[in-house]
DNA sequence: ACAAAGTCTATTAAATCCATAGACTATATT
DNA sequence: AATATAGTCTATGGATTTAATAGACTTTGT
């Protein structure tokens, strides 16, 4: 399951992709829309910054801004960012890549073949989210949900 | 990822299926061959059995043997077991269904969609998993790495 | 000068994970 | 019947991770 952070993540990029065009945005109103608490949310909006998501102005009239166009923000990115790897073994991770320490030869374990035929498929899913794609899917629900 | 335990409970159940035909198999054994703490083991395989995935004989020749043939023991069902969802979040789960506290609404939730997908594709990879198939692809693995 | 806003480091409380201890029960063998 | 073997069960402890908060600091616009 995802980390109550990564979701936090995930909900406040999402915010800020759907109010993106207009001035920078306030932790303190994210925190109030999205139902964040706001100490936590800054130090993930810190970590989004850090990491080049995010662009942030400081003093009066300052707030969050995103520095990446949404279609250019994969939530797979920012899942493996806040909670690691999506991979449920570490020896068929690209990213944090790392030996099963009980395993003797990685190259014939089964259960590795499986978990990275698993990984394969997770990650053609994740390469299709983008930001952009999740507030687009949104707008399409709600639509087709009024009718 | 996985849990050492989840991990553990895979690498039992697939030495036990190797030895199948033979005599109940001992815990002992298990955690030699397996690197495996053995209380810790022992626990995990009262899981199993609690499951209905093991049967156990006590005394002199007891030991652990399957309760199922091994192409009907799936791997997506051992983690779920021992580590619950795999879906990560739990408004998309089927077995641990559960709704996001957070989210006003389910179904236009465009975070959801993209999970749902995600939780398709893994399930549809583990399906594909059973014991049997893990085993028999590790002596696929073994056989064609000796040419 | 001052108020608004983000930055940074440290700390805590609770939960979860990994592992072990120890007393108990059932079974086979002699 | 006695004994050794092997699983059963409950409780507990330490380590790590997660979620959240505290508080002092810096930057910027007016």
């Amino acid at each position: 399951m995802l980390s109550k952070k990564a979701k936090y993540a995930l909900k406040a990029l999402e915010y800020i992709a759907k109010h993106n065009d207009e001035a920078p945005i306030l932790i303190a109103e994210i925190s109030e829309n999205q139902n964040i608490p706001k100490k936590f949310l800054e130090t993930i909006l810190l970590e989004l910054r850090r990491d080049g998501i995010l662009e942030s102005r400081k003093g009066k009239n300052g707030g969050y801004l995103l520095n990446k166009k949404p279609k250019d923000i994969n939530i797979g990115h920012i899942i493996r960012l806040i909670d690691g790897p999506i991979a449920l073994v570490p020896c068929v991770s690209y990213k944090f890549y790392h030996p099963c320490s009980e395993c003797e030869n990685e190259a014939t374990c089964g259960l590795r073949y499986a978990m990275k035929q698993l990984r394969e498929a997770s990650n053609k899913i994740l390469d299709r989210f983008s930001l952009a794609e999740i507030v687009r899917k949104e707008t399409e629900l709600k639509k087709s949900r009024k009718k």
